[in-house]
DNA sequence: TGTACATCAGTGAACGCGCGTTCACTGATGTAC
DNA sequence: TGTACATCAGTGAACGCGCGTTCACTGATGTAC
C-alpha cells in the first residue's frame, strides 16, 4: 500500500507516544522495542525506519515530552502556581505515572544514560524551573529562581518518595507535607 | 575445600556491599547477576546458595543499607541536620552514587517492584524521616514532622536533578538552592 | 590410628528466553513513456 | 490508455548476546566406627 503524505510524521508521533507512556510507567530499561511496537500497532521490524537505536527514542521521548502541561494549564485555570503544585503532588498523578511527569518518572535513570540524551533533559530542566519561577513570590531575581529549583525538586521528590512507599497512609502524609512545604515555598516572599 | 564458622555470612555480605554498590550505580534493572559475583570473587553458581532470587537480594540490599549513614555521622560531628543536608547535597554526594544514598539511586525503580521489596523500602523511609525530625526546629511535633518528610523529599529530588543534568552550573545551582532552602526549613519553627 | 562416608560452599556448563538490531521481502501507489 | 518500473512504509524471520536460573559435580574438611 502507498500511504497520505504525513502518514509516516503520524506513525512516529504513534511510535513516541506509547514509547514515552511505558517509560514513564515500567522505566526505561525495562521496555523493549517489540512492545512498543506491537502497542503502536506495528511489527519490531518497523522501527528502524523511524529511529537509528533505543537510545534516539529515548532522546525523542525526552523532547517531545510535555513536561510543562500541568504547569501550564494551571496557569490558564488561574489557580496559579499553588494550584499546580497541589495537582502535581495529587493521588490521581502519584497512580498515574504513564500519563505523568517524565522528570519525576526518570530522573534517576537519565542520570546514567549519554550526553545527547542528558542534553535534551538538561534544556527540558531549564525550561520548567523557568515556568515555576514565573509563580513565585520573591523580593529579588535570585530569591526567585532560588525558590522555582527548590520546588521542582520538593515536587519531584515528594512523588517518588510517595509512589515507592508500600502504605497509603505515609504516602498520603507525604504527598501533603510536601504539597504544603512547596506552597508555603512559593508564597513567602523575603525567607 | 571446607571454610571456616561464618565464611558464607561473610560471603553473602560481601554479595551485598556488591550489589549494593553496583545497583545505585547503574540502577537495578541494568545489573546482572553475573557481574556481581564476579565482582565478588565468585562464579554465578553460587549466588543461588545465597539467595532465592534477583529480587530476593534487592530486598536484602535495601534491607541492610546505610540509609542513615550520613545523617548518623552528622549528629555524631555535632554539625547537626544542617551539615548532614549540606553532606547530602555535596558535589562529593552527587558524583559517587555507588557509596551514596540507596533512595535517591533507587527510589523511581522501588515504585515498580513487588510489595515485598517496597515493604523493606517503606521501613527505611520511615527511620529516616524520625531521624531528621529529630533535627527540625519547630513549634509542634506535627510541623517537625511535615517538615522533617519535606526536608528528605527536597534532599531527594535535589540530588537526583543535580545528578541527571549536563550542565555543571546548573547542577551546582541546583545542590546550593536545593541545600540553602531545606536548611532554611529545619531552622525555621512556626513557619 | 585408619578408613569410609557425610557435609556443603563454590564451580562452571547449560537451559530457555527476550533483548536490540538487521535484512530480504511485500504490495499498494505514483511516475515515465 | 496501457505497461514497466520506482518508491517506500511496513513485514516478519533471523542474528548474536546476555539475562536469570538450574544442576551435576568438586574437593577440602569433619565425623563415625
Amino acid at each position: 500500500m502507498r500511504y497520505d503524505k504525513g502518514h509516516k510524521d503520524l506513525t512516529r508521533q504513534r511510535i513516541i507516544e506509547v514509547a514515552s507512556r511505558q517509560f514513564r510507567e515500567q522505566g526505561v530499561a525495562a521496555v523493549g522495542l517489540a512492545g512498543i511496537m506491537s502497542d503502536a500497532g506495528l511489527t519490531n521490524g518497523a522501527f528502524y525506519a523511524h529511529f537509528d537505536s533505543k537510545e534516539d527514542l529515548v532522546r525523542e521521548v525526552l523532547s517531545h515530552a510535555g513536561f510543562r502541561t500541568k504547569l501550564s494549564r494551571a496557569a490558564e485555570n488561574g489557580t496559579g502556581l499553588a494550584g499546580a503544585i497541589r495537582d502535581y503532588l495529587s493521588q490521581n498523578h502519584r497512580d498515574n505515572p504513564g500519563k505523568g511527569c517524565p522528570t519525576s518518572a526518570l530522573v534517576a535513570e537519565i542520570a546514567r544514560h549519554p550526553k545527547a540524551t542528558r542534553d535534551a533533559f538538561t534544556g527540558k530542566v531549564n525550561d520548567v524551573i523557568e515556568l515555576i519561577a514565573g509563580g513565585v513570590d520573591a523580593l529579588s531575581d535570585a530569591e526567585r529562581r532560588r525558590k522555582a529549583v527548590a520546588i521542582y525538586a520538593l515536587m519531584v521528590g515528594t512523588l517518588q518518595l510517595a509512589r515507592a512507599v508500600n502504605d497509603k497512609r505515609l504516602s498520603g502524609e507525604i504527598l501533603q507535607s510536601g504539597a504544603d512545604e512547596a506552597v508555603a515555598l512559593a508564597g513567602q516572599p523575603g525567607t
